[in-house]
DNA sequence: TATTATTGAGACTCTTTTATCTTAAAATAC
DNA sequence: GTATTTTAAGATAAAAGAGTCTCAATAATA
Protein backbone atom coordinates (compact mmCIF):
# COMPACT_ATOMS: atom_id res chain seq x y z
CA UNK A 1 0.00 0.00 0.00
CA UNK A 2 1.40 3.12 -0.88
CA UNK A 3 -0.16 5.28 1.76
CA UNK A 4 -1.38 4.23 4.94
CA UNK A 5 -4.95 4.00 5.99
CA UNK A 6 -4.06 6.85 8.93
CA UNK A 7 -2.82 8.77 5.57
CA UNK A 8 -5.90 8.23 3.72
CA UNK A 9 -8.57 9.40 6.16
CA UNK A 10 -6.38 12.17 6.61
CA UNK A 11 -6.33 13.29 2.81
CA UNK A 12 -10.00 12.45 2.87
CA UNK A 13 -10.87 15.10 5.73
CA UNK A 14 -8.31 17.51 4.47
CA UNK A 15 -10.33 17.45 1.72
CA UNK A 16 -13.32 17.85 3.16
CA UNK A 17 -12.39 20.54 4.96
CA UNK A 18 -11.00 22.42 2.00
CA UNK A 19 -14.45 21.66 0.10
CA UNK A 20 -16.55 23.44 2.81
CA UNK A 21 -14.40 25.88 4.15
CA UNK A 22 -15.47 29.18 4.79
CA UNK A 23 -13.36 29.83 7.82
CA UNK A 24 -15.65 27.70 10.45
CA UNK A 25 -14.76 25.52 12.72
CA UNK A 26 -16.40 21.97 11.43
CA UNK A 27 -16.90 19.43 14.56
CA UNK A 28 -14.86 16.23 13.86
CA UNK A 29 -17.95 14.25 14.72
CA UNK A 30 -19.50 15.77 11.55
CA UNK A 31 -16.48 14.64 9.63
CA UNK A 32 -16.33 11.14 10.61
CA UNK A 33 -19.99 10.76 10.15
CA UNK A 34 -19.78 12.13 6.48
CA UNK A 35 -16.69 10.26 5.60
CA UNK A 36 -17.55 7.18 7.09
CA UNK A 37 -14.51 6.53 9.08
CA UNK A 38 -14.41 5.87 13.17
CA UNK A 39 -14.78 8.96 15.01
CA UNK A 40 -11.78 8.44 17.81
CA UNK A 41 -9.37 7.05 14.78
CA UNK A 42 -10.01 10.06 12.68
CA UNK A 43 -9.60 12.31 15.72
CA UNK A 44 -6.13 11.12 16.72
CA UNK A 45 -5.19 11.68 13.41
CA UNK A 46 -6.38 14.76 12.89
CA UNK A 47 -4.82 15.74 15.74
CA UNK A 48 -1.36 14.78 14.15
CA UNK A 49 -2.05 17.39 11.54
CA UNK A 50 -3.24 19.91 14.12
CA UNK A 51 0.24 19.59 15.79
CA UNK A 52 2.03 19.77 12.39
CA UNK A 53 0.32 23.07 11.88
CA UNK A 54 -1.92 21.58 8.86
CA UNK A 55 -4.89 22.25 11.00
CA UNK A 56 -6.42 24.51 13.92
CA UNK A 57 -8.55 23.24 16.63
CA UNK A 58 -11.18 24.50 19.12
CA UNK A 59 -12.76 23.05 21.80
CA UNK A 60 -15.78 23.16 23.58
CA UNK A 61 -19.65 24.06 21.98
CA UNK A 62 -19.26 25.43 17.77
CA UNK A 63 -15.78 23.86 18.15
CA UNK A 64 -13.87 21.68 15.91
CA UNK A 65 -10.88 22.04 13.11
CA UNK A 66 -9.93 24.33 9.95
CA UNK A 67 -7.24 24.80 7.78
CA UNK A 68 -4.75 27.12 8.60
CA UNK A 69 -3.88 27.65 5.10
CA UNK A 70 -5.69 28.41 2.34
CA UNK A 71 -6.74 24.93 0.78
CA UNK A 72 -4.79 26.61 -2.49
CA UNK A 73 -1.46 26.72 -0.43
CA UNK A 74 -1.56 23.46 0.97
CA UNK A 75 -0.26 20.04 -1.39
CA UNK A 76 -0.76 16.49 -0.76
CA UNK A 77 2.15 16.09 0.23
CA UNK A 78 2.26 18.16 2.89
CA UNK A 79 0.06 15.80 4.56
CA UNK A 80 1.42 12.82 3.35
CA UNK A 81 4.89 14.00 5.62
CA UNK A 82 2.57 14.83 8.63
CA UNK A 83 1.04 11.87 8.90
CA UNK A 84 3.42 8.96 7.07
CA UNK A 85 6.55 10.88 7.29
CA UNK A 86 9.42 11.21 4.74
CA UNK A 87 10.24 7.33 4.59
CA UNK A 88 8.34 7.02 1.47
CA UNK A 89 10.18 9.30 -0.34
CA UNK A 90 13.48 8.42 0.62
CA UNK A 91 13.34 5.03 1.23
CA UNK A 92 15.50 2.35 -0.59
CA UNK A 93 13.42 -0.16 -2.64
CA UNK A 94 15.31 -2.87 -1.19
CA UNK A 95 15.28 -2.26 2.50
CA UNK A 96 18.95 -1.14 2.41
CA UNK A 97 19.99 1.40 5.01
CA UNK A 98 21.76 4.60 3.91
CA UNK A 99 20.63 3.32 -0.24
CA UNK A 100 21.47 6.67 -2.19
CA UNK A 101 23.64 8.14 -5.14
CA UNK A 102 27.08 7.38 -3.01
CA UNK A 103 26.13 3.82 -1.95
CA UNK A 104 23.34 2.49 -3.89
CA UNK A 105 21.14 -0.41 -4.59
CA UNK A 106 21.27 -1.90 -8.02
CA UNK A 107 17.47 -0.74 -8.21
CA UNK A 108 18.60 2.73 -6.70
CA UNK A 109 18.82 4.34 -10.05
CA UNK A 110 15.54 3.30 -11.53
CA UNK A 111 13.44 3.51 -8.52
CA UNK A 112 15.01 7.53 -7.78
CA UNK A 113 13.38 8.16 -10.72
CA UNK A 114 9.84 6.56 -10.18
CA UNK A 115 9.78 7.75 -6.70
CA UNK A 116 10.73 11.65 -7.79
CA UNK A 117 7.24 10.87 -10.40
CA UNK A 118 5.75 9.81 -7.46
CA UNK A 119 6.70 13.35 -5.29
CA UNK A 120 6.08 15.37 -7.80
CA UNK A 121 2.36 14.23 -8.28
CA UNK A 122 2.19 15.38 -4.34
CA UNK A 123 3.96 17.98 -4.63
CA UNK A 124 2.25 19.77 -7.43
CA UNK A 125 -1.31 19.19 -6.06
CA UNK A 126 -3.12 21.01 -4.46
CA UNK A 127 -6.53 20.43 -2.09
CA UNK A 128 -7.80 23.11 -3.94
CA UNK A 129 -7.25 21.91 -7.16
CA UNK A 130 -8.89 18.02 -6.13
CA UNK A 131 -11.86 19.94 -4.40
CA UNK A 132 -12.59 22.47 -7.34
CA UNK A 133 -12.42 18.89 -9.75
CA UNK A 134 -14.09 17.11 -7.06
CA UNK A 135 -17.30 19.41 -7.32
CA UNK A 136 -17.97 20.10 -10.82
CA UNK A 137 -17.96 16.50 -11.66
CA UNK A 138 -19.12 15.09 -8.23
CA UNK A 139 -16.64 12.91 -8.29
CA UNK A 140 -16.61 10.46 -5.08
CA UNK A 141 -14.65 11.33 -1.47
CA UNK A 142 -16.48 7.93 0.06
CA UNK A 143 -17.83 4.68 -1.03
CA UNK A 144 -20.90 5.53 -2.31
CA UNK A 145 -20.91 9.62 -1.95
CA UNK A 146 -20.28 12.79 -4.20
CA UNK A 147 -19.32 15.70 -2.76
CA UNK A 148 -22.59 16.86 -3.07
CA UNK A 149 -24.11 14.68 -0.69
CA UNK A 150 -20.93 16.37 1.94
CA UNK A 151 -22.79 20.00 2.15
CA UNK A 152 -26.24 19.05 2.95
CA UNK A 153 -26.22 20.25 6.72
CA UNK B 1 6.08 1.54 2.41
CA UNK B 2 6.09 0.55 -1.48
CA UNK B 3 6.71 -3.00 -0.93
CA UNK B 4 6.13 -5.12 1.58
CA UNK B 5 9.05 -6.72 3.37
CA UNK B 6 8.91 -10.03 2.06
CA UNK B 7 8.46 -8.74 -1.23
CA UNK B 8 11.68 -7.00 -0.57
CA UNK B 9 13.22 -10.10 0.80
CA UNK B 10 11.94 -11.92 -2.54
CA UNK B 11 13.50 -9.51 -4.45
CA UNK B 12 17.01 -9.34 -3.03
CA UNK B 13 16.92 -13.50 -2.99
CA UNK B 14 15.94 -13.69 -6.84
CA UNK B 15 18.76 -11.30 -7.39
CA UNK B 16 21.20 -13.35 -5.87
CA UNK B 17 20.01 -16.32 -8.26
CA UNK B 18 20.05 -14.73 -11.08
CA UNK B 19 23.33 -13.55 -9.93
CA UNK B 20 24.84 -16.91 -9.39
CA UNK B 21 22.45 -18.77 -11.92
CA UNK B 22 24.25 -21.77 -13.22
CA UNK B 23 21.73 -23.97 -13.47
CA UNK B 24 22.12 -25.88 -9.88
CA UNK B 25 19.62 -25.54 -7.17
CA UNK B 26 20.97 -23.10 -4.37
CA UNK B 27 20.21 -24.01 -0.53
CA UNK B 28 18.04 -21.40 1.04
CA UNK B 29 20.13 -21.64 4.02
CA UNK B 30 23.03 -20.18 2.19
CA UNK B 31 21.14 -17.20 0.58
CA UNK B 32 19.79 -16.34 3.80
CA UNK B 33 23.01 -16.42 5.39
CA UNK B 34 24.43 -14.52 2.82
CA UNK B 35 21.11 -11.92 2.63
CA UNK B 36 20.96 -11.54 6.37
CA UNK B 37 17.22 -12.74 6.74
CA UNK B 38 15.93 -15.04 8.88
CA UNK B 39 16.09 -18.83 7.21
CA UNK B 40 12.70 -20.00 7.94
CA UNK B 41 11.27 -16.38 6.87
CA UNK B 42 13.03 -16.41 3.68
CA UNK B 43 11.66 -19.78 3.38
CA UNK B 44 7.98 -19.17 3.40
CA UNK B 45 9.04 -16.36 0.82
CA UNK B 46 10.21 -18.22 -1.51
CA UNK B 47 7.81 -21.15 -1.27
CA UNK B 48 5.49 -18.10 -2.56
CA UNK B 49 7.82 -17.77 -5.65
CA UNK B 50 7.75 -21.55 -6.19
CA UNK B 51 3.85 -22.12 -6.17
CA UNK B 52 3.75 -19.22 -8.56
CA UNK B 53 6.37 -20.96 -10.89
CA UNK B 54 9.15 -18.28 -10.51
CA UNK B 55 11.28 -20.86 -8.61
CA UNK B 56 11.68 -24.62 -8.58
CA UNK B 57 12.11 -26.41 -5.74
CA UNK B 58 14.39 -29.63 -5.16
CA UNK B 59 14.56 -31.61 -1.66
CA UNK B 60 17.53 -33.05 0.08
CA UNK B 61 21.43 -32.81 -0.29
CA UNK B 62 22.61 -30.90 -2.78
CA UNK B 63 19.02 -29.80 -3.04
CA UNK B 64 17.57 -26.03 -3.14
CA UNK B 65 16.05 -23.72 -5.60
CA UNK B 66 16.41 -21.89 -8.65
CA UNK B 67 14.89 -19.46 -11.36
CA UNK B 68 12.59 -21.88 -13.78
CA UNK B 69 13.75 -18.94 -16.21
CA UNK B 70 16.61 -17.25 -17.41
CA UNK B 71 17.22 -14.29 -15.56
CA UNK B 72 16.71 -11.93 -18.95
CA UNK B 73 12.85 -13.00 -18.55
CA UNK B 74 12.07 -12.32 -15.38
CA UNK B 75 10.70 -8.92 -14.89
CA UNK B 76 10.95 -7.13 -11.10
CA UNK B 77 6.84 -7.21 -11.95
CA UNK B 78 6.64 -10.91 -11.36
CA UNK B 79 7.90 -11.00 -8.48
CA UNK B 80 6.33 -8.58 -7.03
CA UNK B 81 2.75 -9.55 -7.83
CA UNK B 82 3.61 -13.10 -6.92
CA UNK B 83 4.54 -11.84 -3.62
CA UNK B 84 2.59 -8.64 -2.89
CA UNK B 85 -0.61 -8.91 -5.22
CA UNK B 86 -1.45 -6.38 -7.38
CA UNK B 87 -2.88 -4.02 -5.38
CA UNK B 88 -0.08 -1.29 -5.37
CA UNK B 89 -1.41 -1.32 -9.18
CA UNK B 90 -4.93 -1.19 -8.99
CA UNK B 91 -6.22 0.09 -6.08
CA UNK B 92 -7.49 3.55 -5.15
CA UNK B 93 -4.87 6.20 -3.57
CA UNK B 94 -7.71 7.15 -1.52
CA UNK B 95 -8.82 3.78 -0.86
CA UNK B 96 -12.36 4.03 -2.77
CA UNK B 97 -13.70 0.77 -4.11
CA UNK B 98 -13.97 0.41 -7.49
CA UNK B 99 -12.56 3.49 -7.97
CA UNK B 100 -11.54 3.99 -11.82
CA UNK B 101 -12.56 5.49 -15.31
CA UNK B 102 -15.85 5.13 -14.77
CA UNK B 103 -16.65 6.17 -10.69
CA UNK B 104 -13.35 7.96 -10.09
CA UNK B 105 -12.10 9.87 -6.86
CA UNK B 106 -10.64 13.26 -7.29
CA UNK B 107 -7.19 11.88 -7.48
CA UNK B 108 -7.77 9.11 -9.50
CA UNK B 109 -6.26 10.50 -12.96
CA UNK B 110 -3.10 11.42 -11.36
CA UNK B 111 -2.93 8.68 -9.24
CA UNK B 112 -3.08 6.48 -12.05
CA UNK B 113 -0.42 8.21 -14.63
CA UNK B 114 1.89 7.66 -11.59
CA UNK B 115 1.04 4.08 -10.74
CA UNK B 116 1.47 4.02 -14.42
CA UNK B 117 5.14 5.03 -13.85
CA UNK B 118 5.55 2.42 -11.30
CA UNK B 119 4.30 -0.28 -13.16
CA UNK B 120 6.28 0.17 -15.90
CA UNK B 121 9.65 0.77 -13.87
CA UNK B 122 8.85 -2.62 -12.40
CA UNK B 123 7.67 -4.20 -16.34
CA UNK B 124 10.63 -3.39 -17.81
CA UNK B 125 13.31 -3.93 -15.20
CA UNK B 126 14.81 -7.66 -15.47
CA UNK B 127 17.05 -9.67 -12.60
CA UNK B 128 19.67 -9.79 -15.31
CA UNK B 129 19.84 -6.06 -15.96
CA UNK B 130 20.18 -5.41 -12.37
CA UNK B 131 22.73 -8.21 -11.43
CA UNK B 132 24.61 -6.86 -14.32
CA UNK B 133 24.85 -3.25 -13.32
CA UNK B 134 25.22 -4.70 -9.62
CA UNK B 135 28.32 -6.78 -10.30
CA UNK B 136 29.74 -4.15 -12.81
CA UNK B 137 29.72 -1.64 -10.07
CA UNK B 138 29.70 -3.88 -7.20
CA UNK B 139 26.55 -2.11 -5.64
CA UNK B 140 24.98 -3.80 -2.74
CA UNK B 141 22.16 -6.25 -2.18
CA UNK B 142 22.88 -6.28 1.49
CA UNK B 143 23.50 -3.74 4.61
CA UNK B 144 27.54 -4.44 4.03
CA UNK B 145 27.88 -6.62 1.33
CA UNK B 146 28.49 -5.74 -2.56
CA UNK B 147 27.67 -8.06 -5.31
CA UNK B 148 31.21 -9.12 -4.80
CA UNK B 149 30.68 -11.37 -1.24
CA UNK B 150 28.07 -13.07 -2.47
CA UNK B 151 30.19 -15.63 -4.61
CA UNK B 152 32.67 -16.16 -2.36
CA UNK B 153 31.81 -19.76 -1.76
C1' DT C 1 -22.24 27.67 38.59
C1' DA C 2 -23.87 23.55 36.25
C1' DT C 3 -24.47 21.47 31.91
C1' DT C 4 -23.23 20.42 27.46
C1' DA C 5 -20.31 20.16 23.39
C1' DT C 6 -16.22 19.64 21.90
C1' DT C 7 -10.90 18.34 21.32
C1' DG C 8 -6.79 16.00 23.78
C1' DA C 9 -4.47 12.13 25.62
C1' DG C 10 -3.73 7.66 26.96
C1' DA C 11 -4.90 2.85 27.70
C1' DC C 12 -6.59 -0.95 25.57
C1' DT C 13 -8.02 -4.40 21.84
C1' DC C 14 -8.02 -6.47 17.31
C1' DT C 15 -5.79 -7.59 12.99
C1' DT C 16 -2.01 -8.04 9.91
C1' DT C 17 2.71 -8.45 9.10
C1' DT C 18 6.97 -10.16 10.41
C1' DA C 19 9.58 -13.62 12.53
C1' DT C 20 10.57 -18.03 14.98
C1' DC C 21 10.12 -22.85 16.16
C1' DT C 22 8.80 -27.63 15.49
C1' DT C 23 7.74 -31.49 12.88
C1' DA C 24 6.92 -33.85 8.45
C1' DA C 25 8.27 -35.24 3.79
C1' DA C 26 11.57 -36.07 0.20
C1' DA C 27 15.98 -37.14 -1.68
C1' DT C 28 20.74 -38.62 -1.20
C1' DA C 29 24.60 -41.21 0.57
C1' DC C 30 26.44 -44.62 3.22
C1' DG D 1 17.46 -49.44 5.30
C1' DT D 2 19.32 -45.78 8.25
C1' DA D 3 21.19 -41.38 8.83
C1' DT D 4 21.69 -36.91 6.87
C1' DT D 5 20.39 -32.88 4.28
C1' DT D 6 17.25 -30.31 2.51
C1' DT D 7 12.38 -28.09 1.44
C1' DA D 8 7.26 -28.06 3.10
C1' DA D 9 3.90 -26.99 6.29
C1' DG D 10 1.90 -25.46 10.28
C1' DA D 11 1.84 -23.64 15.04
C1' DT D 12 3.28 -20.03 17.78
C1' DA D 13 5.18 -15.42 19.11
C1' DA D 14 6.40 -10.61 18.59
C1' DA D 15 5.76 -6.13 16.50
C1' DA D 16 3.28 -2.78 13.99
C1' DG D 17 -0.88 -0.85 12.21
C1' DA D 18 -5.73 -0.01 12.76
C1' DG D 19 -9.45 0.83 15.59
C1' DT D 20 -12.08 1.47 20.21
C1' DC D 21 -12.95 3.21 24.78
C1' DT D 22 -12.56 6.19 28.82
C1' DC D 23 -11.61 10.20 31.01
C1' DA D 24 -9.63 14.83 31.31
C1' DA D 25 -9.48 19.68 29.64
C1' DT D 26 -11.62 23.59 27.59
C1' DA D 27 -15.14 26.61 26.08
C1' DA D 28 -19.95 28.15 25.46
C1' DT D 29 -24.41 28.79 27.29
C1' DA D 30 -28.27 28.48 30.13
Amino acid sequence: MLLSKSCVYGLRASLYLAARNQGEFIPIRTMSDKLEISFHFLTKILQQLTAEGILESFKGPNGGVRLTREGTEIQLIDIVLAIDGPQLLTECALGLPGCGVKNPCPLHDKWAETRDAIHEMLEKTTLTELVHKGKLENLRLTTEGGFDILFDN
